[in-house]
DNA sequence: AGCCTATGCGAAC
DNA sequence: TTCGCCTAGGCTG
């Protein structure tokens, strides 16, 4: 679940749900209990994501880091999914049959490292097995964002920083790609399907790139996050290869959307009918179709 | 019920 | 280079 679009959700989740408003910090399961404790009952301004970082506002300098890592979760219940539909407005649908959304929240299971409640709204958040949950300062928010790439998800990426790097690279693209200084937000699905959308072999050298196939590589990400910010899950198939298109099962999977390659080892390429491939790169799973993805040759290779 | 694996990354070795 | 994080869905039995 964690990649870039992931992280924006759930800063527009919270930001939504919790932004100006009172909220309990805790931390049930005791290891980020001394920072709840300074936390809580402040307002929650906001939230915003770069990447895969998510930094929490809670005024005076202090904001609250998460990284969800391989596996961690951040899930955000609400009695009401939209709390404030009409604070201007003239009509309210406050249902006075309505449980009481104070005594909705339920008791912490498992092991959840920090819980949000606003007890007006029945909404609450839980935190669980994240790689980092700290309490930072905006400088400290500043750094970490000053060391990554640019954002695909973000309004005000510029993707001429993260071609500096890769023309300048004889690193893998496939690799460059997840490297989250180049580029932020890109995990092991978005950088596997976005490379077979623009069939490039994921072990072309970055300085081998033209100009105009790192735009489209970013173009294509800008679209591809962007709708998955919307959905909630990764889909990255044309009309024309989706399951109803073609009239084949959809896939079961953990994270549900429709892919190309990812994990899709052994099976046939949905566009060419080739055993898609897949060998470990940088200790990580890569996936790609080795005929829609031919090996790239360099001039000097081809020649001798 | 238990086992395996995973969309990631920083710390420890 | 390996480990920890300690979740959660899919698969095996």
């Amino acid at each position: 679940m964690p990649e870039g679009h992931t992280l924006h959700r759930l800063a527009g989740e919270l930001s939504r749900i919790f932004g100006g408003h009172v909220v309990r910090v805790t931390s049930p399961q005791g290891r980020f209990a001394e920072s709840a404790a300074l936390l809580d009952g402040a307002v929650l301004a906001g939230a915003q994501a770069w990447g895969k970082q998510l930094f929490v506002d809670f005024g005076e300098d202090r904001f609250v880091q998460v990284h969800l890592g391989l596996y961690g979760t951040f899930a955000v219940h609400a009695v009401h999914p939209d709390p404030d539909p009409d604070e201007d407005g003239d009509h309210h649908d406050t249902d006075p049959g309505d449980t009481d959304p104070g005594s909705v929240v339920p008791e912490p299971v498992g092991q959840v490292r920090l819980r949000l409640v606003r007890a007006d709204a029945g909404a609450w958040a839980d935190l669980r097995g994240a790689t980092t949950c700290a309490l930072v300062t905006g400088a400290q928010r500043d750094a970490v964002v000053a060391r990554s790439g640019p954002d695909p998800l973000r309004a005000d990426a510029d993707p001429g920083r993260a071609w500096q790097r890769i023309r300048a690279s004889r690193s893998p693209i496939g690799g460059l790609l997840m490297d989250q200084s180049v580029l932020a937000g890109v995990g092991n699905v978005y950088r596997a399907e976005v490379l077979f959308r623009q069939r490039l072999d994921p072990l072309r050298p970055g300085n081998t790139l033209r100009r105009g196939q790192w735009q489209a590589v970013w173009d294509d990400l800008v679209e591809l996050m962007a709708e998955g910010v919307r959905t909630g899950r990764i889909d990255t198939v044309r009309a024309e290869h989706t399951p109803e298109a073609m009239g084949r099962a959809p896939r079961k999977d953990d994270h549900g959307g429709e892919v190309y390659v990812y994990r899709r080892h052994g099976q046939p390429c949905l566009q060419c009918g080739t055993l898609v491939r897949t060998e470990v790169l940088g200790g990580r799973n890569l996936f790609w179709c080795p005929r829609c993805q031919p090996r790239f040759r360099s001039r000097a290779a081809a020649s001798s």
